[in-house]
DNA sequence: GGAGCGCTGTATCGTATGTTACGTATTTTG
DNA sequence: CAAAATACGTAACATACGATACAGCGCTCC
């Protein structure tokens, strides 16, 4: 149905081919969001490659490929190349407004581990529509089911965090801890409607892609926080984040990932406002 | 003959292809010039298209084209589009000129939380002099003394993080987690030399603040997260680091101590490297 | 002014790339 | 639970693309 013809009148505005994806990745089949999400996650560099390398980096055929792009409303590859290059011409053009963030305005600090995590942060929710996020928050709110949360050797805390929040606003939230056989006990715990929130960046653990294979095999949705490289979990994963980590230090950063985290825990809320606030009231009690 | 490897010692610095072109275009035939010309024209677009395309917009052939790609000191086109894309990858990813997700219209932003969190962060360091973070960075590396990390209710994670970190790089870390009558009994161990990292942020929890003082009796050096509001516990803090926390959430964001948190951790990695280096190596070794 | 050299385009070739057809596996539906 | 529909990958295919050989032309230098 709907071509690529953008801004048309009635319709929705859209004016990016990276919008165009974000409203329609929710009707895609599972390779064509596999797609989607690495191209969102590189934007748009690989979709500037060829079919095979697009394939490699997606762990897909080269017909999803063409699939996914003819859904997207393109005649052919080569039209939606030149749709993306057109896009990036018009960005590069562009007079490069940058009035925000003052370059250190009367000699400040200019930390560059600052700067540069503002950056990652901006860069990560460049790549970070709306309606993903409402689309994750919608799942983790889905009351009918229940969440659990792990995270790596460095993202465990983050996984900690969320699961702090979001063990108050709704019941069933469980952060996985401790020795791997003690996730694995879990698993029989797991079925369809549930949520499995993973944090893992590079280097990426063996032991949590064990885990995600057999939760994803029970039917288990997963959510991955990952890095720009995208953990090979996401192969397995319903909604992929990935957040920018590269900063001036011996160490990766994850501050963009916690930013995302602490915007999801918000929109939840807002989403269990009603439930959320009578038993936050009720624990308060409970104090 | 120069190859487009770039960067060489002793040779000029080239660090992009435009440069490149700049430094051989005397050296080209009338045709080829007019292919340089024309891809400088609207660099680096052209590039990335066919070579039919290119040849018909410089008026020229398509050999000429190749003749030309080829005198940069490429082996073929498919090389060469992949150097611009790599430069364009590069380009987008650095601060330059990133036109950031949709242009906020009319000054409302996509995500008031993340132009929120954004805010937060530089007002933190605002408030928060390079002395400062040295001088704390400075004592967390001390190896003389152990360290100890804890947080409050949503902050623990934080510490956790910190925690996981800094224990990498160097001997006694110790994360106090669990029960408060677990954490007094470690009091026994901490002395004048040892250091206490404490998170809390408002609402503030009275077994921290008993246990910082505790700690504080005993001499032992306490470092303060907190918000803008500061914990009683700064009443016993050595350094205090007062985050700002306000976002339009149900919840307060600790973004910007993380961020702190971060920061300090590449700090005392830059400060310990020697030992810290070998360490890893150590620990890499193990696995 | 003639011979040699270099520059450029035309035409042809091989191949890497996008495309399509089809069979299997998986999911959905009655 | 059966049957249909959808999704996905393998493999064969056609084309368009980059690469190359060659001939014509202009220019320079004896």
């Amino acid at each position: 149905m709907g071509p690529p013809s953008r801004s048309r009148g009635g319709e929705k505005m859209i004016s990016s081919i990276a919008e165009l994806i974000a409203d329609r990745i929710g009707t895609m089949p599972a390779s064509e969001r596999r797609a989607a999400q690495t191209l969102i996650a590189s934007y748009p560099m690989i979709g500037l490659k060829t079919v095979a390398e697009f394939s490699a980096a997606a762990g897909v055929s080269s017909p999803t490929i063409l699939r996914f792009v003819a859904r997207l409303g393109f005649q052919n590859y080569p039209e939606f190349q030149s749709s993306l290059q057109d896009e990036l011409a018009a960005q590069l053009q562009s007079p490069a407004i940058r009035t925000l963030n003052p370059p250190s305005p009367g000699g400040g600090t200019a930390s560059p581990m600052l700067e540069a995590t503002l950056d990652n942060m901006r860069e990560t929710f460049r790549h970070l529509s709306d309606k993903q996020l409402a689309d994750i928050a919608a799942r983790l709110a889905d009351r009918r089911g229940k969440t659990f949360l792990i995270g790596g050797r460095f993202t465990d805390p983050l996984a900690r965090y969320m699961a702090a929040h979001l063990a108050i606003i709704q019941p069933d939230v469980f952060h996985l801890a401790g020795q791997e056989s003690m996730w694995r006990d879990r698993l029989i715990d797991m079925g369809k409607r549930d949520v499995l929130v993973i944090f893992d960046i590079r280097r990426y653990q063996d032991s949590l892609l064990r885990f995600a294979e057999k939760a994803h095999q029970r039917g288990v949705q997963i959510v991955l926080f990952t890095d720009q490289w995208l953990s090979p979990i996401a192969r397995f994963a319903r909604h992929v984040i990935a957040g920018r980590t590269a900063v001036p230090s011996a160490w990766d950063s994850s501050a963009a990932l916690f930013v995302v985290a602490e915007t999801l825990i918000g929109a939840v809320t807002r989403q269990l406002e009603a439930e959320g606030a009578k038993r936050i009231r009720e624990m308060e009690g409970l104090r």
